[in-house]
DNA sequence: TTGTATCCGGTTGGATACAAAGTTAACAAA
DNA sequence: TTTGTTAACTTTGTATCCAACCGGATACAA
């Protein structure tokens, strides 16, 4: 067994890191700290950090070093922009793409996700695994590997919004009416049911930044 | 004057190169060969290389080296499919947002191209900056940042396809149509048109495969 | 002749050392 | 007290060095 690079092992650690709000947006990333901490050499760390960098994550400060990055309340809008034009894409797609039993495991995260009512941390998991589910469906390498960078910009903004009372409830059924959109082959439909849901994914996520 | 840092010199010349030709998919990039080549160490080049990976221009094969990747049909078919995806969307929001002298200028640099006729190269030349122009005027970084990505990818097809007789006139054309649809502030018409000018370019594009 | 084991060369992976450049802090002068 | 200047320090940029690993070639045995 070969054990994965340690440029990728840092990579997926500081990830993780700013996943669980360790490093949050404004905090320097010094290189020579990050490989302290890793207990690894600067130059994998260098190499993780760059990556970071092309996924617009941090910010390259020459002698500052970086710099994870802070949306602007701009960017923010065109962030959700850009996931709903993602995402409605990918419904389209899979509308006319996925196989039935593609269908029938959305539809089964979906009864997860309902039945985690009460756990929102599990809950927004699953939820992950929806929209993963739909981009595959959708068989397109490139939108999917588009969305997989998108999602983890999204991570600047903190955790997903599951606390509020109701919200589930909402997000389920706007996830069925994909789901049906789906199964009828309906990519126009399919398409305005992923908008509608992450329009209002978005008006929920500026009410909280207002805050 | 601070010089750019190496690592982004090999970038851009690497880039270079394949835009050129001078590296073609399958091509093995070995780290010490472009070091010497460029007249640096390994590091920037590793730097340039992981970088080119990250974008999906090249593939990383332990031992080997970096390869220039080669896109299978269906590759081709995603890619095409999402570059309609992004330049619909463009479309859609420039015509809600683009301001009447950026509209200007795209229908500038429309007027060049038809002017480039006999100039091919030239013209796609032009045909880029316009394109660009496009994504700006939709006022959303990512999906700029993404389109420019995808443009990267694009190039491991070879060069633009504007040699056929007639082509040109035909693109001027669909352009005129898509800048009619921003001028009247129509997303719906806006965004049909990028679309129906990017399938046919895509037709355009498997035509040729073929051979 | 074919299958297998072993060895050697090539290539990347990672670490360290050194150079260059910006940042910050201290100090002096207004 | 504030501002300008300088000098030390911090941090990244780049080069080089060593180690690990894979692949292929070769030699030996069945």
């Amino acid at each position: 067994m070969t054990r994965k690079p340690s440029g990728e092992a840092a990579y997926d650690a500081l990830m993780s890191s700013i996943r669980e709000g360790v490093f949050q947006p404004g905090d320097r990333l010094r290189e020579e700290d990050v490989a302290r901490r890793l207990d690894l050499s600067r130059t994998p760390v260098r190499e993780a950090l760059r990556r970071l960098e092309s996924e617009r994550i941090v910010e390259h400060r020459p002698r500052i070093g970086a710099v994870i990055r802070k949306l602007d309340h701009s960017e923010v809008i065109e962030l959700y922009e850009m996931r709903i034009v993602l995402e409605r894409s990918a419904a389209e797609l899979a509308a006319k793409h996925a196989l039935a039993p593609e269908i029938d495991a959305l539809e089964h995260f979906n009864t997860q996700i309902a039945s985690e009512r009460a756990n929102p941390m599990r809950a927004a998991a699953i939820n992950q695994d929806f929209h993963r589910g739909l981009y595959r469906a959708g068989r397109n390498r490139f939108l999917t590997e588009a969305a997989r960078t998108l999602n983890n910009s999204l991570l600047l903004l903190g955790p997903t919004t599951y606390t509020k009372s109701g919200r589930i409830d909402i997000v389920v059924s706007q996830h069925q009416t994909l789901i049906d959109a789906l199964r009828s082959g309906d990519p126009k439909a399919a398409g305005q049911a992923a908008e509608a849901h992450l329009t209002a994914s978005l008006e929920l996520r500026l009410q909280e930044l207002v805050l």
